[in-house]
DNA sequence: CCTTGTGAAGCTGTTCACAGCC
DNA sequence: GGCTGTGAACAGCTTCACAAGG
């Protein structure tokens, strides 16, 4: 991806940039800690913390390294502050708001999925091309034509699209998004989009994870494992 | 992960396991040839198969010489042939079935959306909990209770579970999947779910998919690149 | 004594660059 | 000449194992 613009480290403050893999598992460790928290803990180890989120404990303890020093040798994290400074690295103290462009099923489920509002994310508006869809309402939201989109993004403060079109539309609705000043998409479609650099796509194929399952699958029931000599 | 049961070469055959990364590109190769066929292409060379698939000439080539060696020197590879190729190594000459637990709006979303059924992908059951959702049509299938997935994973010949439930029935669900004898598993709830060894469980976490976006999106506009000296 | 934070080792995946072959 | 297939260099991530420090 390397789409981080490497400041190539500034005299001051802390060296900016954490790993892509570390990233990527700072919302799992925030939901351990938000359940154990839950729990009345008020105080775990690496030990603990790293099999709630399914990881291992030097990972874990390599990750958070990535962010500071936040723990206390022989004793171990406190839950409440290493929640925060998670929180705080990964933006989680603000909402993030969202549109959602094509309201088919998955862009529905998407609208009306309960997970996000607690992790900071507020799908913010809708979008589609059919008139039959535009004005209809979703949930609390009015579905927007594709055409205002512009206005919408700028209306509502939004900083990410989520293209939940047909694999036929989606560069197009990428190009729109790109225009509009978005400079984060996910990206459901089965389509590849490019963009230009600085914005950041993330792509989530459903059928590919499937795949991917159904390649081990046929793995493991296909060859008897066979162990011949 | 490490699930692949290590068969530590046997003496014949081409030597097992393809890289965990590798197998998760082959379904966008596939994609890619599927697109150059329909445009009537019947040969090409990495270099344009590669950038129709969003990777680098290079890797494309390393990722299909772990599964033998389909091109031809000077000339490229035969669309038909390579697809074929792939299709076989990732199990697409067959179809598997696939039972959705969970028919909420994600569960619906997943059971009505199209992009499966071209890329060996069946699903074959719904099951819930809800006794208003069971007995309820879904397109051409009938929600299933929970208590009878054996029977249904069992009828349907059924390799594939998709967990589509709220967070705290995800582990639950996962038991009884792997009980009915399913050892691959798609987890689209927030949640970690444990099961024995040999079972392959995939995670898709549509929350934390916007919450890294929502990371760099921090970066980009937080910080307007101090590069200070 | 116990647990963190971290160099160092090891592993996996990517990229390069070229020998091999059509 | 041109493109594949691949050893070798490289980069990033994971794991180990231990010194540092409460």
């Amino acid at each position: 991806m390397t789409l981080i613009h490497t400041i190539e480290n500034s005299s001051r403050s802390v060296q900016r940039s954490i790993p892509d893999a570390t990233v990527a598992r700072l919302p799992i460790y925030l939901r351990a800690l938000k359940s154990l928290a839950e729990q009345g803990i008020t105080t775990c180890a690496s030990q603990e913390l790293a099999q709630s989120a399914g990881v291992n404990p030097a990972k874990l303890r390599k990750d958070l390294s990535h962010l500071g020093s936040f723990g206390t040798r022989g004793v171990g994290y406190d839950v409440e502050y290493l929640r925060y400074q998670i929180a705080r690295e990964i933006g989680q103290t603000q909402d993030w708001d969202v549109v959602i462009i094509g309201v088919g099923n998955l862009g529905e489920a998407l609208s009306n999925y309960g997970g996000f509002s607690t992790r900071g994310i507020r799908i913010a508006a809708l979008v589609d091309v059919d008139p039959q869809r535009i004005g209809q309402k979703i949930g609390a939201l009015t579905v927007a034509a594709l055409d205002d989109l512009e206005t919408v993004v700028a209306a509502s403060n939004i900083s990410i699209g989520i293209i939940a079109t047909p694999a036929e539309a989606a560069q197009g609705v990428a190009d729109r998004l790109v225009e509009s000043g978005i400079t984060s998409i996910l990206n459901f479609a089965p389509a590849l989009v490019s963009v230009p650099d600085g914005v950041d796509v993330r792509k989530v194929d459903l059928a590919i994870e499937l795949q991917i399952l159904a390649y081990h699958e046929q793995r493991k029931s296909g060859e008897p494992t066979v162990v011949n000599v």
